[in-house]
DNA sequence: AAACTTCTCAACCGCTTGCAT
DNA sequence: TATGCAAGCGGTTGAGAAGTT
């Protein structure tokens, strides 16, 4: 595959464009429409490579454009597509009709990305990231009193201070402990109840993420994707954490193509059929109640190698369409977020398990 | 008011993908 | 199958605007 040359030849004109070109443009392409973008500049009588005028037209010419402002509906799908699709801005403005890949591209560098680091959520992953947090605001005078930590964050602090060790289990305890968000609209947070709300700001990003994946037209590719990464997270073996779900296994059969993407993500698949249909969190507590290390180690590091083989080169949180069909109400949690249905963030809470466990976020 | 810094965003660069030959 | 080209995409740049000292 060679590569187009374009805007090398000497005498094609670079830089902004001017108000007569842009006319040029516009009546040439309301005349004949897009075609062939390398014959165009010619035929338009500009002094420009084809790449140029496309880019032009498909930037800042191109009628049906929505300049100005982005709306807070407008920034709210931005975030949730990101975090499915991570960087593809094509695919995002593709579902924001009037907006451009470069405009939401420059949107997000300067204005969602800044503000995601500021309330400690890093904006490739869209995982709470204390370490992000500006905790300076914790200590600014005029903003004290109000970020001025409760009783209940100092306590929640002190129940996860066991799973200091271990990241990937904070990052479950810290989703579990929290009680339901306070679901702060954006700029109007309730800024005593931050941390537990940070805390649960990936969960709830991710249910309000899949909810809006479910409505895309996903590529079959991505589809393929999402399954492979299901069937690697349910073949995830933690004994004495993760109940043998018969269910599971006869919801796998006939599925061989899942089968096989399982396989090749588990050098040694498991045989006795466990999976991450319920996961014991009492027993979970329990163990780091009791501080045993050694069997958080274990579990810590077969959720490392489990997050490490699912995760191809991706640092994008992907949440799952497909449904699930088990939840077990009693020892697992659930949260709400936007529009999302509690049988809609239900059903996805235990495929979030083997994302919210993706301890890459902490390296 | 001037100098400096930071921010914004249009435009470019270079790589990948898809198609034709 | 290999090659060349057009189009598309995401990352980066840099000029001008806006803000700060």
């Amino acid at each position: 595959m060679g590569r187009a040359p374009c805007c090398e030849k000497s005498g094609l004109k670079k830089g902004p464009w001017m108000p007569e070109e842009d006319e040029k443009l516009v009546a040439y392409i309301k005349k004949h429409g897009q075609g062939n973008w390398r014959t165009l500049p010619k035929n338009a009588g500009l002094a420009r490579c084809g790449k140029s005028c496309r880019l032009r037209w498909t930037n800042y010419l191109r009628p049906d454009i929505k300049r100005g402002r982005f709306s807070f509906d407008e920034e709210e799908t931005i975030i949730q597509l990101h975090s499915i699709l991570g960087n593809k801005w094509s695919a995002i403005a593709a579902r924001l009709p009037g907006r451009t890949d470069n405009e939401i591209k420059n949107y997000w560098n300067t204005h969602i990305r800044k503000r995601l680091l500021r309330m400690g959520i890093d904006p490739v992953t869209h995982a709470p990231r204390l370490d992000l947090l500006d905790l300076s605001a914790l200590f600014k005078p005029a903003a004290a009193a109000a970020y001025y930590p409760t009783q209940a964050d100092l306590d929640t602090l002190r129940a996860l201070e066991p799973l200091a060790n271990y990241p990937d289990l904070l990052r479950l305890a810290s989703a579990l402990l929290s009680g339901p968000p306070a679901a702060p609209a954006i700029g109007d947070q309730q800024p005593r109840q931050l941390l537990p709300w940070i805390l649960q700001a990936q969960m709830a990003q991710q249910a309000a993420a899949a909810v809006a994946q479910a409505q895309l037209q996903v590529a079959p590719q991505a589809e393929q994707f999402v399954q492979q990464r299901q069937a690697a997270g349910a073949a995830c073996q933690m004994p004495d954490l993760v109940h043998t779900s018969p269910t599971v296994q006869q919801h796998q059969q006939g599925q061989d193509d899942m089968a096989a993407a399982c396989h090749s993500m588990q050098p040694q698949p498991p045989t006795g059929g466990y999976a991450v249909d319920t996961l014991d969190i009492p027993a979970l507590m329990q163990m780091v109640q009791a501080d045993d290390a050694s069997n958080l180690q274990q579990w810590s590091s077969m959720i490392t190698s489990s997050t490490n083989n699912n995760n191809v080169g991706s640092g994008v949180s992907t949440p799952s369409s497909s449904p699930v069909p088990r939840l077990n109400h009693s020892t697992t949690a659930t949260t709400t977020y936007g529009g999302a249905s509690d049988a809609d963030a239900a059903a996805l809470f235990n495929m979030q398990l083997s994302e919210l466990l993706d301890v890459t976020d902490y390296m």
